[in-house]
DNA sequence: AAAATATTTAGTTATATTACTAAATATCAG
DNA sequence: CTGATATTTAGTAATATAACTAAATATTTT
């Protein structure tokens, strides 16, 4: 077996601790079909204030997971790349995992 | 937009996270070929502890990502379900996200 | 310019995670 | 049975995460 290297995981790794809270799972659900939502919108769903949200956007923002768009007072998020679909698909499928 | 519900998105938010540690994603990338390995080659190739190695596979055991088969001495440990490998695959490949 | 709205940042506290050491358990070899 | 090997469990300390409140920033409206 090969030497295990931290680096060679790390990126993927932190894709999928973004991916590991309900919170933000649910809020790339909700960007899956391509559309873009303003961070008011995922703050009345989830019922969490509006700094708790704000975190949770930046940490799938620095995964490279969602993209930010201001206009105006409000602030959209879209999926950073549709590449992330099949992965979430893949489990969501399955109901034995 | 619907209302989040904690428990839709709870097992899969696990599997995500027991995938969001540098080392635990390599320990699934090393069984992704099918094959079984035992915890003492993870340990070596790793370079942790066995207390902490051990830990580590309980999360994935725990997720439901991997199991274990004790024979003799040694525990070895494979795959659950190859339907965990194309959640791999995708990330992979793209070297965007 | 002042007030209102939308969001982020900073600071705090409780809880969770990670990796460690030491002790417990289970199996095999002599 | 005894000792050695492989692994897990328990306990601990440092660090990270998650949610909150309060304050800061940015944009629009008046």
């Amino acid at each position: 077996m090969l030497k295990f290297d931290k680096n060679c995981c790390r990126h993927e790794a932190e894709v999928f601790k973004a991916l590991g809270h309900p919170t933000r799972l649910w809020i790339v659900k909700q960007l899956a079909d391509g559309q873009e939502h303003c961070v008011c919108e995922f703050v009345e769903a989830v019922g969490i204030r509006f700094a708790t949200m704000s975190q949770h956007l930046a940490i799938l923002k620095n995964a490279g997971i969602i993209i930010d768009d201001k206009r105006g007072k409000q602030v959209f998020y879209r999926l950073a790349c549709p590449c992330i679909l099949p992965v979430l698909q893949c489990l969501g499928e399955k109901k034995q995992l």
